[in-house]
RNA sequence: GCCUCUGUAGCUCAGUAGGUAGAGCAGGGGACUGAAAAUCCCCGUGUCGGUGGUUCGAUUCCGCCCGGAGGCA
């Protein structure tokens, strides 16, 4: 089925690059990526972003597209993300989607219609306020005369939602439950879901700390230097790795402590990201921790996966 | 060598006026529709350093021993 489009989804450090340029070789295909931080150009080491040797020739996408003083979300990446597609496959050749950011992937392939609600952040900080001195629950119990279904499903605490759910309503008249339910249309690309994990938790957790280690060696703190004189717009604010460095830089922290904040927070945000693809059913799981020293077996098995599907 | 403090969950530490104990962090599980590397929810039995004694009963009081920190020599 040339629709195919072959997903390469896991938690960080789990060799999703590797894996994806390996069947990219074999199968013809170019890469897009769906990670929310290497959209950023400015960012490269604490990204871990491919380097040219690691691409193997492989065109990448959706990496280096916008600066780290731009917001992005998950609608205007779906938006480019099919643009990318779109004309990878006009040019004949087949696409994987590789990433980690679990949101990105999904939206993606569920084809999920954002419509056209654009953000109120002069609300949001009226919310925000409101939160500050009134309490949390204040704000929930506005979102539950709107919108109860909403309400009901999201923890008071849970403030970030619960302000997006009212800016939602306040923007564009329909509540957010009405909105999600309106969102899901058929799938426009045919995927086959291949998913890295290891079968020892600590195996992952070695990896993530070797590679931090790397990432410091590599000089991920004059990234930050670099980095710490922009306007960060929030998103690329929020960047494991380069918050630790600035809180360094700013004293905060030694250096020290920065890295082991940051192998801390990473393992963290690992667990998140297992937690977000397990719930994919559809997923298909290698654990390469399983596999033979021999590098090809996980990348014979991920190929395999997808032959299969294609009879 | 003497004096003082200290030894409780993987780590940092509370606590029990004697009835076998609880927070934060780590760790585990979950949620997630325009901030998603973000945000949020749930989960705490551990010879209370060892050993004797007092006691109906000791992690808690007393003695000794072992480990750690500081002070005086």
């Amino acid at each position: 089925m040339a629709d195919d489009i072959i997903v390469v989804c896991g938690p960080t450090a789990s060799g999703k690059t590797a894996l994806a340029v390996e069947l990219a070789k074999r199968f013809d295909a170019e890469i897009v990526s769906a990670d929310s931080m290497q959209i950023y150009k400015e960012m490269n080491i604490g990204t871990a972003k491919p380097s040219e040797e690691e691409k193997c020739g492989i065109p990448h996408h959706m990496i280096d597209i916008v600066s780290v003083t731009e917001e992005y979300n998950v609608s205007r990446y779906v938006d480019d993300a099919e643009a990318c597609i779109d004309k990878i496959k006009a040019a004949g050749k087949r696409v994987i989607l590789a990433g980690g950011t679990g949101l990105y992937i999904d939206s993606l392939i569920n084809n999920v219609n954002f419509f056209d609600i654009a953000n109120d952040y002069e609300y949001r900080e009226r919310l925000c306020a409101v939160a500050g001195d009134k309490g949390v629950l204040a704000v929930h119990k506005m979102l539950e005369s709107v919108d109860k279904p909403s309400a009901d499903r999201l923890h008071p605490n849970d403030l970030k939602r619960v302000i997006r759910a009212l800016e939602v309503y306040k923007v564009c008249g329909r509540t957010m439950t009405e909105i999600q339910m309106q969102s899901v249309r058929e799938r426009k690309y045919n995927p086959v879901f291949i998913g890295l994990d290891y079968s020892e938790r600590a195996v992952l957790y070695s990896r993530i700390e070797k590679r931090v280690f790397e990432m410091i060696k590599d000089g991920l703190l004059d990234e930050a230097r670099l980095l710490s004189e922009l306007d960060l717009s929030s998103t690329a604010r929020a960047a494991i790795g380069y918050r630790e460095m600035f809180d360094f830089l700013n004293n905060k922290l030694t250096f020290e402590s920065a890295v082991e904040e940051i192998c801390k927070k990473t393992r963290n945000y690992a667990k998140r990201q297992l937690t977000w693809f397990r719930k994919n059913k559809e997923i298909n799981w290698l654990f390469p921790d399983l596999c033979s020293d021999n590098a090809s077996e996980l990348v014979d098995m991920a190929a395999e996966i997808v032959n299969f599907r294609e009879d």
